[in-house]
DNA sequence: CCTAGTATTTAGGTGTACCGAAAAAATGTG
DNA sequence: CACATTTTTTCGGTACACCTAAATACTAGG
């Protein structure tokens, strides 16, 4: 049952996997070519070598879709991703932005055993430090009920749920701005014909506008109703 | 200056290291396959890319020796594995015949930054779980100042210091028939012609006699005199 | 000092994961 | 709906780290 993959393999599943965390779609060749910075004639190749490995379900020309199996696989290696996140960040003093590339080494080399005794340490938290939902040991997805920040209309308030952890540029000015997870904050004024968009941020009593870049707007998700409630919360929950 | 070795460069270069850390003599290309699993040609070809990248001097039929530069990344990759160990038993409640595996994988994945992040967390320790020495960042290691069992003769009493890592099942041995770091050994009898090895083991007041296999003989090691410090000295102690 | 035996290297070959270039299939547009 | 464009696959080729088998160099015994 687990015959052990490579660290390639490890990542365009992980790769493949990630693409419609967020969105439906499944991805194209091209699409995952982009996000793992090789060619296409390599991902034909290995997209092939996933399909014997019964990882992808791929006909010729058309997207890559994960089987169940591979979800598995993908859902492993995310848990991985964001348990040893959380640990960078917590417990040897990481940034948030320095932990994403340290993570993506690490995650190819702990045992299933490292990651459950971690997952214990830091009391099973469910979500990482970006906010992102830290799968269970048994393939559950806690569930994150949120929006894109570009998709709020005006009005619309709430808490900082989420920041994707892809760009570390784009975490450092966030954290430079004093944008983080649970910051409030309300949607003054829709983007009209390419202008920005613009939020009003809380800062206890005190509130500042605050002009969202394109980029952001896609990055930062946000939930109105309950406050996040941070990395510890029980297994099961 | 740091050109991003393979981790089979590291894994050789570590190993032509370890040979020479408790006794002289380089380590023969026979004895290098032997020790990493591979056939002897594999060893002839990578010793000379070792040689290529100025790691190890090698001439034909020659002993393999590593350079000044092997030598520092030799320390570099014993200082990982020494503190992945102490932190796999410290912090996430491994045993000591678990650890050396998992950090052999890890000791490949870890960035400079995550090394010296995780020592500083640990206290800086100068001993891993095994008692083995941690080189210090700065390529120094601390002087162990032991012998091995095998070669003590009647009479000599110490605490053990470092037990080798290199057999888990003997170190579950050990576990069990309750010798660890620090206990106090006493040696009764000097193996005669083929005869065991017998130590006295002192346990609070009582005390037992222990018959000492071979390869205990070999694998522990005692020094007379102040106990074994832990496992958090201060660096440059 | 020559030879039998062992240690080491060379030669040729494998699997993995990548590449660029060329061929083939899918897609969009007039 | 045919053709040009884009996307995907196929086709040689490369680097790495390993292998077995054959050739070569050391070394110890007679």
């Amino acid at each position: 049952m687990k015959s052990q993959l490579s660290s390639s393999t490890e990542d365009y599943v992980k790769t493949i996997y990630a693409f419609t965390e967020w969105q439906d779609a499944p991805i194209t060749s091209s699409q995952l070519a982009a996000r793992l910075g090789v060619a296409n004639s390599s991902v034909s190749e290995m997209v092939r070598k996933l399909k014997d490995l019964g990882l992808v379900d791929h006909r010729p020309y058309g997207a890559v879709r994960l089987t169940e199996e591979g979800r598995r696989v993908a859902l492993t290696m995310v848990r991985r991703h964001r348990l040893l996140e959380t640990f960078l960040v917590n417990e040897l003093g990481y940034s948030w932005d320095e932990v994403h590339v340290e993570a993506e080494l690490l995650e190819h080399a702990v045992s299933d055993l490292f990651v459950e005794r971690l997952a214990a340490k830091l009391g099973n938290p469910a979500r990482d430090p970006h906010g992102d939902p830290i799968p269970t040991a048994e393939g559950t997805v806690p569930r994150i009920d949120a929006h894109r920040l570009r998709e709020l209309d005006p009005g619309h308030a709430g808490r900082i749920t989420r920041i994707s952890d892809e760009n570390p540029e784009l975490l450092r000015y966030l954290a430079h701005e004093r944008i983080s997870l649970d910051t409030e904050v309300t949607v003054v004024r829709r983007k009209p014909f390419g202008g920005p968009l613009v939020v009003r941020i809380d800062e206890g009593g005190a509130s500042r506008d605050f002009d969202v870049a394109d980029e952001v707007a896609d990055a930062v998700w946000v939930r109105s109703g309950q406050p996040h409630q941070g990395c510890t919360l029980e297994p099961g929950a």
